[in-house]
DNA sequence: AATCAGGTTGGAAAC
DNA sequence: AGTTTCCAACCTGAT
């Protein structure tokens, strides 16, 4: 049993230092107190069966960075591992807690943690208080604003949050207690494990986005520095293949809490300021705000993951057709460009929004007709930005299941990527083995002749698959058969109507 | 209740 | 080369 009571402030997915206020109000409670402060993370030891190991390497790095941080601060960070419903109330026990901050999360599944968490708690008399930190607006006053109701439009959202001041983002890098200095105990017991005790690193792809709150804060202030690339960009204009990111990637860093929603907000209002700039949805600014849409969405929707039993999902006759999901997430369709893609988020974990437009229809409305649930599970594998509710989010409006009905409107996975890349260099380094197909056939290299298909000494049906399906055919018929549901869906609720 | 405008970023054909 | 129209007719939100 420790000497001294404890304040824990819980991190989950707010691994940073910076404008954290439930992590300052921890240590403003332990100085008060006199408590000794302890940061815990809560991590599963199963979790390399539960996410892709980029992921993993970039949670890893992430907790490893805050470790860093928060000796900086005279404290660290104190891993446990197991299931936070059977840990934390040991730990209320043995180290005699009595209060505990954490931040506010929509994720179910932590949100499920995080009830049974609370009721055992209020039996030991631990306090807890949570912060909104996790997006620019609190989502559920943004609901309240609305009477209850979820904004379907992005238009409509952002009419929601217009007059909504933003505070600012506090930096409690100097706050340094007496009180969160570590003090007794088998401390090496509670030490960052490293990446190797859960892969062998040689297996591992070159890491090109490493995890943590100080990569963060630098790709952040790269980016902010260049205002006339911040006040021009347009996301419509932004190449989804070209070989270098043509946009920030601070996503990853957003999903992990590494970087504040806020403090990228008020970043790029200082970088407009004065400036004519682009504005949402297409800007920088727009990018932010589609998070807070989203976010806004899956707090108030009920089953926002799910289609059966989810309000705003049209409900689709998808077929689960296993070899089609196996070669979609593989990148074995016989289609360059969107195998590339799928090939490039494996190996590196993001691809531009774009791409996932791209591969998104292709799995489902637009090519293979699979659910998007399912393309929403591998995304929840290999994205390091993945986000429960950004990732459901955009399944439903690539599928045009919500927010989006234009369904004649077709990703062509042979004409989509030629717009940004006549060459195919972005196929050529994905999909090595079609490298030496000219570029008359790169996007579509059943199309070449034999001849040249030696010569590029890569046969179609051989090195590389036959397509899988026919675009040009398939996607018609699956317009009829996006229109039948619609027509479905909407007899149900014509229906539903007249019965109430 | 009925109608209307508009919807982050498609593609192909016709101008 | 750049704009317009069709594809088929969806949805939400405002009036």
């Amino acid at each position: 049993m420790s000497k001294v009571p404890s304040v824990i402030h819980w991190f989950r997915l707010d691994l940073r230092i910076h404008d954290n206020l439930a992590l300052r109000n921890a240590i403003n409670e332990a100085e008060n107190r006199k408590h000794l402060l302890r940061p815990i993370y809560v991590l599963d030891p199963n979790i390399k069966s539960k996410i892709g190991v980029n992921r993993l390497r970039f949670l890893i790095q992430s907790l490893q960075d805050l470790d860093t941080n928060l000796r900086k601060l005279n404290s660290r960070l104190y891993i446990l591992k197991g299931n936070p419903v059977e840990l934390l109330p040991k730990f209320f026990d043995q180290w005699q807690v009595k209060f505990l901050t954490t931040q506010v999360d929509i994720d179910p599944e932590i949100v499920d943690q995080e009830e049974a968490v609370e009721k055992i708690a209020e039996e030991k008399d631990v306090f807890i208080i949570k912060r909104v930190q996790h997006t620019v607006y609190d989502v559920y006053s943004v609901l309240k604003k609305n009477n209850g109701a979820v904004p379907l439009t992005y238009q409509k959202f952002m009419s929601l949050v217009n007059d909504i001041q933003v505070k600012e983002a506090k930096d409690i890098s100097k706050v340094v207690s007496d009180y969160c200095k570590p003090t007794d105990e088998d401390l090496d017991a509670y030490d960052v494990p490293k990446l190797e005790e859960f892969v062998d690193e040689s297996t591992l792809t070159p890491c090109k986005y490493p995890g943590g709150e100080t990569e963060a804060i630098k790709r952040l202030n790269n980016y902010m520095a260049k205002k006339q690339w911040v006040c021009k960009f347009e996301k419509p204009n932004t190449s989804p293949n070209s070989i270098e990111p043509s946009t920030t990637v601070l996503s990853p860093y957003l999903s992990h809490g590494c970087l504040s929603p806020k403090l990228f907000y008020h970043k790029l209002k200082e970088a407009e300021s004065g400036m004519k700039h682009s504005d949402p949805p297409v800007s920088l600014m727009g990018q932010l705000m589609w998070r807070e849409f989203y976010y806004t969405a899956g707090a108030g929707t009920k089953n926002f993951d799910k289609m059966v039993g989810n309000p705003i999902c049209m409900q689709i006759p998808w077929v689960k057709k296993e070899e089609y999901i196996k070669a979609w997430a593989e990148g074995k369709t016989g289609y360059p460009f969107v195998d590339a893609i799928m090939r490039q988020l494996k190996q590196e974990g993001w691809i531009h929004h774009l791409a996932r437009h791209m591969v998104a229809c292709f799995l489902t409305r637009g090519d293979l007709w699979v659910s998007w649930e399912e393309g929403a599970k591998i995304f929840e594998d290999y994205l390091l930005d993945y986000d429960w509710s950004l990732n459901a989010g955009n399944w439903m409006w690539l599928s045009a299941s919500a927010f989006f009905y234009k369904y004649f409107r077709v990703y062509s996975p042979v004409a989509f990527g030629k717009k940004t890349d006549k060459e195919g260099l972005y196929i050529r380094k994905y999909v090595p083995e079609l490298k030496k197909y000219p570029t008359a056939f790169i996007y579509e290299p059943w199309k070449a002749p034999k001849s040249i298909q030696n010569t590029a000494g890569c046969i179609i049906g051989e090195g590389y698959p036959h397509r899988i399906v026919d675009h040009e055919k398939i996607h018609k018929e699956n317009m009829q058969k996006m229109s039948s549901a619609y027509r479905m869906n909407k007899e149900k609720k014509a229906m539903k109507r007249s019965i109430s």
